[in-house]
DNA sequence: ACCTGAACACCGTTCAAGT
DNA sequence: ACCTGAACACCGTTCAAGT
């Protein structure tokens, strides 16, 4: 790549970065385009959809989420570990506004960057949701695309109500009444 | 009101209904004064914002759900009366596309005349989680926006993920579990 | 190779001009 | 009273023309 290229590219990431912070994930690529001092048809050069984007900015999220489910599933306490994690994806889904509805939305097309992401997260989640079944403290009945999708609805709760913390625990912790054998 | 504003107002609104129910609660209002044969400036004029034209369009469905509370609240069985009633709303809300989200961001804002509508279906869910929690069968600490938060978050799934109505309930049904005593 | 911005087809919202 | 559509300020996306 070329310098010049390499700079741009890192331009529109920063400007991304801030713009998706601060407007959510439907925020507008003309304004990022403008922050980074970009012409229109560079960013699209560089992210040809949305999407490619946004998967670009979250890797780093994504990669923390499965890293802290290694660590997790050789837990003495699956079921609290599985909580954990779940509480850990809420809280890094609803840190940017719009997010959760992304997962949810992209996760049933394999075209989008995003789903590549969203199945490696369900398969972390698979790895402890397993662990506790065979603890026989988490009903058979579950997956981890279960998981996936109840996270998300809390996360989405979370970020339409603005809810602290506290709070989302909570309901996350409702939720595992739930789903306890 | 003149013969013609009122005709006018009724194609609006046959149009807004049959553009919602395919497009979402974010249809696009020039689309539906297109196809209700009128100017842009007499749909404004007829609904200020795209909320008062919604609550008009949703009306007739929160109507039935406050009425379905009322036959609810006095059945034998408190709990599975609640479950039925949040399963109702999970059914009516996912009903459009995007309404789950509507409902759930104007809940805040008393200027939107969805929220006198939401309040009106907290309070017919008010009186169902009373009757759960005198019969001891529901947690006592949840009350009518913890059920219309949490029936929004299973409503917003099924509407994302396309789930069928036996998904939804069993949903529901993990759910409910979480929340009895 | 890469960048640019005009062009196209859309939005929501307002408001002067018309009946 | 009520209706209309042009005007304004925005979108996302594409692509010919420039370096």
């Amino acid at each position: 790549m070329r310098a010049d290229a390499q700079r741009n590219r890192e331009s529109i990431l920063k400007a991304a970065r801030t713009m998706v912070g601060k407007h959510g994930t439907e925020a507008s690529l003309r304004g990022i385009a403008r922050d980074a001092g970009v012409g229109l048809g560079t960013l699209y050069r560089h992210f040809p959809n949305r999407d490619e984007l946004l998967q670009e900015i979250l890797r780093s999220n994504f990669d923390e989420l499965a890293e802290k489910a290694r660590i997790l599933v050789s837990s003495e306490n699956p079921l609290e570990a599985l909580e954990n994690w779940m509480d850990e994806v809420a809280a890094s889904t609803s840190e940017f506004q719009g997010l959760a509805a992304s997962m949810i939305e992209k996760r049933m097309d394999p075209q989008s960057p995003l789903h590549a992401s969203c199945s490696s997260l369900k398969q972390s989640g698979d790895a402890l949701v397993r662990r506790a079944q065979q603890a026989k403290r988490l009903r058979a009945d579950i997956d981890g695309a279960d998981i996936i999708s109840l996270v998300s609805a809390i996360a989405w709760l979370a970020d339409l109500e603005g809810l602290k913390p506290t709070r989302r625990k909570r309901l996350l912790n409702l939720l595992m009444e739930g789903l306890k054998e």
